[in-house]
DNA sequence: ACACTCATGTAAGCTGTTACATGATTAA
DNA sequence: TTAATCATGTAACAGCTTACATGAGTGT
């Protein structure tokens, strides 16, 4: 079955899908996003893009650069929007890289806002449950055993904790700004 | 050249150097803490296993179980402890995934309290770079673009703030429980 | 002369996963 | 009898990286 077309493929796509842009172009804007996802090698750029055009999911311009290499273009099809979309409408799975939310993050306001709000929200859920399992394991372990053990699973909840309070803000604002009052 | 021997080898390696285990062992640890790193799946686990074997890092004792499935218990041997500490004297890279200071965070402890507190401090530093990398991120594209982008490093700032402060807490903790006063 | 940015790509390899295979014991 | 836990393992493949190859222009 296999988790296929995930995750390079689909962030490629994405940027694609906000504009227009070389292989080049794709690699700087994910430089510039490295403290973010880290950008991916050339290795695994270009014959991903080979693969796109392939299944009909971009075009390619080739622009001849005056005093410069060839730029090659591509352009998002209505077939790749359509995959993206797809990719978008299911929810993360729950033990997928934080890369795989970021990109929903930054992907999922050119659609329509509830989009947004149904991955904050799925997010908000998920965190809540792995710093529930967090906690559990600190109370299991209790005053019994290394501090190693103990040192990682503070650690980890203090950083679930932070992210589940990001999301609930984040979540409230968006909620005033978009639906107004409903009590 | 390769970072070569990197991540599930020296994890199972460090979870053996804290006692002997057998790989259903391991992975039942593992699957305790899959919160914080996840578990491995048998189809690396076994293996490593093997090769960890063959390397003289670990030795093995077939224990018949009665009525159950004989367990074959793994037990470091003095070759796999050099390469533990070899691995735990250099610092995580700066793109390196969270697991892998987890796992110093884990198994750093049973060795000299400083290289917990390199470990930390270099991981403070690299978390200050991160944002102060979204940072310059954030203003360098100001009031100008989607909001996506936008929201992703807020996100970023909120989990590197989050984070910095826990390892700035933690490590002043270490120092007044080591180290006393020293002014 | 040397190195760096622009711009594309390939080949080989590492790491890890999914899915399968085996087999015995215990609980529903 | 059906499933789950205990316990070990293999085969095939996905996904990504490193390192290389090419080639022009630009800066020091």
């Amino acid at each position: 079955m296999a988790t296929g077309i995930v995750n390079l493929r689909t962030l490629i796509l994405g940027l694609l899908a906000l504009k227009p842009m070389s292989g080049y172009d794709v690699k700087r804007f994910l430089k510039g996003l490295s403290w973010l996802i880290g950008s991916p090698s050339p290795g695994s750029l270009y014959p991903i893009l080979r693969t796109l055009l392939e299944d009909g999911r971009v075009t390619v311009e080739t622009i001849p650069g005056v005093d410069r290499p060839p730029r090659k273009i591509y352009t998002i099809t209505e077939a790749g929007r359509r995959e993206l979309e797809t990719w978008l409408d299911q929810p993360a799975a729950a033990q997928a890289p934080l890369k795989s939310f970021v990109m929903r993050l930054l992907l999922s306001d050119h659609y329509a806002p509830d989009v947004l709000c149904r991955h904050l929200g799925h997010r908000r859920d998920q965190v809540a449950a792995k710093k529930a399992g967090l906690l559990t394991m600190t109370q299991a372990l209790d005053g019994n055993q290394d501090p190693g053990q103990h040192m990682a699973l503070e650690y980890g909840l203090a950083l679930a904790s932070a992210e589940l309070a990001w999301l609930e803000r984040t979540l409230e604002t968006l909620a005033t700004k978009t639906g107004g009052e409903e009590s």
